[in-house]
DNA sequence: ATGGCGAATGTAAGCGCTTGCAGTACCCTG
DNA sequence: CAGGGTACTGCAAGCGCTTACATTCGCCAT
């Protein structure tokens, strides 16, 4: 491996100047640096990331907390993270948090604590008490995506409005009778999105004066299958009879779409569904959505933290629920025919 | 942050008995082993991994190359790298890969350089001829997934004999007008695995004597719209008339399943499908498949990294096409009624 | 008894950078 | 022309560990 002396040798200056021509710190000559850079391009010589860090304490790498991986809309906020990090010649660590209290702990007690990361972004953790304590001990900047955590910094999304939005486009349409799949409570552990989007969409009902119907209320498990199970259900039970779904995901929404054509309702002329994300397969099924842009969400958290980087607590503590969203109309929903 | 020094004051030892105790290298006597591991747990003592790495030389953190984060099989694959690693102590740190050459290059010429990593897992991707020479040039344990690479110590799995299992389970069935939906050859960047595929299922059909018939093959993009495109035309097209298609993933299989059923096929009873690849929603659409596992490919490049990070040189490079597959019969296929 | 050996521990020399401080040269002001 | 900047560069002291080598000590074989 080629080390800075050698560059410096052979540029003829000072390892000291070296560092400075390469990072950019501290002023050099314009044609010194550029001989340092000629130097070292052809010597090919990379710093080595361990000595720099030992001697700066800037790590140039941000650890990044998911709870899953391989779950379209964790994996779409964390591709959004990873791009603009990349961008910015960060690099990124990381770390796929499990419910084994022994893995998170290992995690929050060690792995970050070994002053390998400049900062934390943690995506839709849901994080407890003890965690969120550990993390800001941490004294690093943190960016929590989603489930407003009064300690951290956090990104979030109004998930009330969300589905009052998606209910109201229903409303809107002239629909009274809509049913809504949401979650089951003990799936209601990630910041209570669902029960979030429920009361936002009583609270559209509500608004209307529709009043609301328990039968019209199912729950399910976010799954496209548990959306088609719960859509059959509602379809089947005797004086139901919704005209329009509103499904607390896009997944739901599907499995919901599928179930009805199954039962032979036409979707939309039918039955209306709409869904809640912005699920890259939304538009393949024609779904009426609202998008939370959730790769933007990533990019975002990446933005906030190399911001507060630049300039520490420039970005104080706040939670603000400001993430945007937007209806996308497609073909899933229609007006409720005039009976 | 505290620092090794305090700990080795608080258990009345050197420094070096401290490095010794806490990482387990070298011989320290059970009683003080045990005095050191009090004092760093009780001052809260995380050794710094700058620090370590830099005098140690290793990093206990891998680099893992993926070209998409947010679609299903390569997040997939993460996931179970992730898990692995992550279980036996390892750190990864993130690249993703875009198709901009300059993005590229400053991955292979300058992020993998850092002497940040101790070894690189490539999933999927198609590396070219530049970039396997900086691989190589690591002088690091690289394992590669996918498309194998001569230059590399590559996991594969035998495209060719999977996608003639899938083949001959729907010969089999009776079936012999079976169609295919593979890709357009300029999708086929990624090691040909869709050329592969092709092969497979026309070996499948010569070996049973059935002659093949161009008429039956279209290509698509590896999605679920792409799939129900191109079944659609499969199915609309006069002439061709299929009992059975082999989709080259199960996405593509999906997308046929929904367009046969658009057009008024039942699904297996006119028109059996099969798919390949173990897609989450597979279990959902009743698909047969033929499961590559892409979560075990993920823990087993894991496994081979460590491996090799252990004892050097023990997997020497090697390339063979042997990570398991297995057909899985759900409800898609089904035997073809006799006229 | 004695040499030798291995286990346990300490000493101290780095690992490859960054950066505070100091020195030099040059330029501008008054 | 002196005084005071400013821009550039070098010197050298760390950053917080790991580990080769040295030292000590108890124990066993001779």
């Amino acid at each position: 491996m080629v080390s800075i002396d050698e560059v410096a040798r052979e540029a003829g200056v000072s390892t000291a100047t070296v560092s400075r021509a390469l990072s950019g710190r501290g002023n050099v000559s314009e044609p010194t640096r550029a001989r340092v850079e000629a130097a070292a391009k052809s010597l090919g010589y990379v710093v080595s990331a361990s000595a720099s860090s030992l001697a700066s304490g800037r790590t140039r790498n941000i650890g990044v907390l998911v709870p899953f991986l391989d779950r379209w809309f964790f994996s779409t906020v964390l591709s959004g993270t990873a791009t603009a990090l990349q961008r910015l010649g960060y690099d990124i660590t990381l770390y796929q948090l499990t419910a084994d209290p022994n893995q998170r702990r290992e995690i929050f007690d060690t792995f970050l604590r070994r002053q390998r990361v400049d900062g934390v972004i943690a995506i839709s953790i849901e994080l407890g008490e003890e965690e969120t304590e550990r993390l800001v001990e941490l004294d690093l900047p943190v960016i929590a995506i989603g489930g407003p955590n009064p300690r951290l910094t956090t990104l979030t999304v109004d998930d009330v409005a969300i589905a009052r939005l998606a209910t109201e486009h229903l409303i809107a349409l002239g629909h009274r009778a809509i049913a809504h799949i949401g979650a089951s409570p003990e799936y209601d552990l990630d910041f209570h999105i669902p029960t979030h989007r429920r009361r936002g969409f009583e609270q559209a009902l509500a608004d209307a004066g529709i009043p609301a119907r328990p039968e019209l209320y199912e729950p399910a498990d976010f799954t496209i299958e548990g959306g088609f199970r719960a859509a059959k259900q509602l379809l089947g039970r005797p004086g139901a009879n919704p005209s329009a779904i509103v499904a607390a995901s896009d997944e739901m929404a599907i499995g919901a779409i599928l179930a009805a054509r199954e039962l032979g309702y036409r979707v939309p002329e039918d039955l209306s569904v709409a869904g809640i994300d912005g699920h890259e397969l939304g538009a393949f099924f024609r779904l009426t959505t609202v998008d939370q842009f959730p790769l933007r969400q990533g990019e975002r958290a990446a933005g906030a933290i190399l911001a507060e980087l630049d300039s520490p607590a420039a970005g104080v503590r706040q939670a603000r629920a400001d993430l945007p969203f937007e209806l996308i109309v497609r073909g899933s929903t229609a007006r409720l025919p005039s009976p």
